[in-house]
DNA sequence: GTAGGGTTAG
């Protein structure tokens, strides 16, 4: 073990460690392992590590917590094991809390936050900041914002950059974006990941204008921008057109010789389909080495936007090739593709391929596009058959679909069944009303266009 | 080598 080895040179100098070191023997060596199978992700092989450790102490039951803690995102493993440390009066530290607070919030269960909140002023951790830090990003996960702030402002000096990334984050989720500039603009030691959620910020909240000049501020203050913000950047240049901004910051990337990650590369090829560069979009795409599904996603969605559907789908069936899986949102583009151009058939195969093959449960999107493939095809039965499996709070669109083909069609007497339908769902909406109308005048209907008129003006609208 | 904050597709 180099461990050993190390220990030996150590104390050949200094023989007064050799002691110490004797006492702890076992520790650092089994901590190492366990700490090195948490960094590999092998969670499995930190149990066991952990099982077979002579002598455990608080930090490597920390250790296997916080291992527990990072997977998945799903904390109930962490506090089963939490339990366990318990039972055994183990204790805990302030370490521990943390840990425990964030697998509480990843849990989502509201009583157990404020439970774990009061055990904490309890043990006497509550002016300790990384503990505050983990109760605000509990508060920020629960929504609950007034409780954050609250927090937030009793911690008064004790904040730092943590607390205001915190801070920030959960106003930019809840709507609150100039709340969460002013608390950008009030903290001055900034470091990268706080510029980095304020600009992402401004992306996810649609204002992708106020992002490219947050990040050119950025770059006055001569912070390095890395690929975090780059990829923010790049997805506000999508959200733009704007081809040339997004040129520059390609040639950023390159110069300043930034980590190019598969993050990186996908919202480079989103950048380019988006501002109408296909042709870099694809040489994007084929020079990256690691691709991942939004990768692939991202390539067949541009083209199939572009209106190759043909190059689009090929690209599709070569990731299956690939073996690499496709999702939901694949199925999407490659429906959408097909609906495009009219292909019945293999949107018909995609869909049965989404069901036996990868066993994804279709949402609306998948039904969606379907329905009106195979709608604008005149396969109003068959449309209907797809409608009929769906999920029935989510059928009103498909109804309608449904039956502007029944009348593009003169599809009369599915046309009616559908009408019956479409009136069962009670839609409050305008267009409904003069969809059934104008139905149910071809149809020869005369009394229900009537009650639907009557209807309208029920509801407040002018015929 | 125990904890808290930031990134991509429809």
């Amino acid at each position: 073990m180099d461990g050993v080895g190390v220990v030996s040179i150590v104390t050949a100098e200094e023989g007064s460690v050799v002691n110490s070191w004797m006492v702890v023997s076992d520790g650092p060596l089994w901590r190492r392992d366990l700490a090195h199978s948490r960094w590999c992700g092998l969670i499995g092989d930190a149990r066991n590590v952990f099982d077979k450790m002579p002598h455990r102490d608080l930090a490597s039951w920390n250790s296997l917590l916080a291992a527990y803690n990072s997977r998945s995102g799903d904390g109930t493993e962490a506090l089963v094991l939490f339990k366990e440390m318990m039972c055994e009066g183990i204790g805990a530290d302030s370490i521990t809390f943390v840990i425990i607070i964030s697998a509480i919030a990843a849990v989502t269960k509201v009583e157990y936050g404020s439970s774990i909140h009061g055990s904490v002023i309890k043990n006497g951790f509550d002016c300790y900041v990384n503990l505050e830090n983990a109760m605000l990003g509990m508060y920020v996960k629960y929504g609950d914002m007034n409780a954050a702030l609250t927090l937030f402002t009793e911690m008064g000096d004790r904040r730092d950059v943590v607390s205001h990334t915190i801070m920030i984050n959960g106003c930019i989720e809840t709507g609150f974006i100039e709340l969460a500039r002013d608390i950008f603009d009030r903290w001055f030691d900034k470091d990268l990941v706080l510029w980095n959620s304020m600009i992402s910020g401004y992306v996810e909240s649609n204002h992708p204008n106020e992002a490219l000049v947050l990040f050119e501020k950025m770059e006055n203050e001569e912070i390095e921008p890395d690929q975090y913000t780059v990829v923010s950047i790049l997805s506000a240049c999508a959200c733009l057109s704007d081809l040339q901004y997004g040129r520059h910051v390609h040639r950023l990337i390159l110069t300043k010789n930034m980590l190019h990650d598969v993050f990186v590369g996908t919202a480079l090829i989103d950048m380019y389909s988006k501002c109408g560069s296909i042709s870099d979009a694809m040489a994007t795409f084929y020079k990256m080495e690691d691709k991942d599904v939004f990768t692939w996603t991202t390539a067949i969605g541009g083209l199939a936007n572009f209106g190759y559907v043909k190059a689009s789908l090929e690209l599709f069936y070569q990731m299956e090739n690939e073996g690499v899986n496709p999702n939901e949102a694949t199925f999407v583009c490659v429906l959408a593709a097909c609906r495009q151009a009219g292909l019945v058939e293999e949107g018909c195969f995609l869909f049965s391929t989404l069901v036996r093959n990868y066993k994804i449960q279709p949402k609306v999107e998948h039904f969606g596009c379907l329905i009106d493939l195979l709608s604008r095809a005149g396969l109003v039965h068959q449309a209907d058959e797809f409608v009929k499996a769906m999920d029935p709070g989510e059928r009103l669109v498909a109804y309608k679909t449904l039956l502007s083909a029944c009348m593009n069609h003169s599809k009369i007497d599915l046309g009616l069944k559908v009408a019956d339908e479409l009136k069962r769902l009670g839609s409050e909406d305008h267009a409904v009303h003069v969809l059934l109308s104008n139905f149910y005048a071809l149809a020869g209907e005369w009394s229900k266009v009537e009650e639907m008129r009557r209807n309208m003006k029920i509801f407040g609208q002018s015929v």
